[in-house]
DNA sequence: AGCCTGCCCTGCGAGC
DNA sequence: TGCTCGCAGGGCAGGC
């Protein structure tokens, strides 16, 4: 599911019960994820306090006052929901509902609910004065919404890449938080071909691109994420970029552009969709 | 080192 | 109606 944008809509939920919360108590129900849990997960956490909650590209991290910071994955299907009124007589508990934390703020109580039917997220804990050199961040680029990020920058970790502009994109390492859906809107919108050999976007179709990735990022955050199948906000709300996509999912479509028939392709085993009328 | 493929897992829609 | 197949927002390990 949940790129940059989906992953900073859950952040701005959750922050208004987890910042300054004390995490009363964490029920985690099976032993791992994608990966195990971290040795003594739930010892680790409970009794401290949330500190602030954080985001880095597509990870939620929440600084906690023992000096560690948990690091939330959402995988594809990861989805963190809210509920205030929750108290401890028999929670309605779905399936797939993995971990529960529950945490009281300035807020009041509150239940926070991990559910991912795949399993593709998962839960790490880490020193927070350690986490940029942890093994998730330690190769990872700059924030697309950050100052380190800029065209200069982009072309400059395009270099010489001898691969799609579009897988290129999707590389962590290249800039931080895109995934499938922002990759393609982002080079639809600078008229970029996602064939394009990556070390030939440099010069003004890097200036075309850096800007535009964050216009693309921003927005959708505007618009809480893009609620395609499993999306949703912690309040439960859904996006609505989905409805400003000018190429994603819409194949056989009309460019909103150029009006010719938006087309789909399959690049190292993931679709994309462009225009190739107005992508060069 | 850079690049590519396959794989982790469940659910859902399309097509038969 | 009920099945099987292909595909899904991510990222890692292992191959070349």
């Amino acid at each position: 599911m949940p790129e940059l944008p989906e992953v900073e809509t859950v952040r701005r939920g959750l922050a208004p019960v987890m910042e300054g919360a004390t995490i009363v108590d964490v029920d985690q129900r099976r032993p791992d994820l994608r990966f195990a849990f971290p040795q003594k997960f739930t010892q680790r956490l409970k009794g401290w306090r949330v500190a602030s909650l954080d985001r880095r590209a597509k990870y939620l991290l929440a600084h906690i006052t023992s000096g560690e910071t948990l690091i939330i994955h959402l995988g594809m299907s990861g989805r963190v929901t809210v509920d205030p009124k929750a108290t401890d007589d028999q929670p309605q508990s779905k399936t797939h509902d993995h971990v529960v934390f529950d945490v009281d703020g300035p807020q009041g109580r509150a239940r926070v609910t991990y559910n991912d039917p795949r399993r593709f997220g998962f839960m790490d804990l880490v020193a927070t004065d350690e986490l940029e050199n942890c093994s998730h961040f330690a190769k990872m680029g700059p924030e697309p919404l950050g100052n380190q990020f800029s065209s200069e920058a982009l072309s400059e970790a395009l270099r010489g890449k001898n691969t799609p502009i579009k897988q290129a994109l999707l590389d962590q390492r290249v800039v931080a938080g895109l995934g499938n859906i922002y990759v393609c809107e982002a080079l639809h919108r600078a008229g970029i071909s996602p064939k394009r050999q990556a070390k030939s976007v440099i010069g003004k179709r890097a200036e075309r691109l850096a800007p535009v990735i964050r216009d693309v990022l921003g927005e959708a955050i505007e618009a809480g994420g893009s609620s395609l199948k499993d999306f949703a906000a912690t309040d439960g709300e859904l996006g609505y970029f989905q409805h400003r996509f000018g190429v994603y999912d819409r194949e056989g479509q009309s460019c909103g552009i150029c009006q010719a028939t938006i087309k789909k392709l399959v690049q190292s085993g993931r679709s994309t969709f462009y225009c190739g009328t107005c992508q060069r």
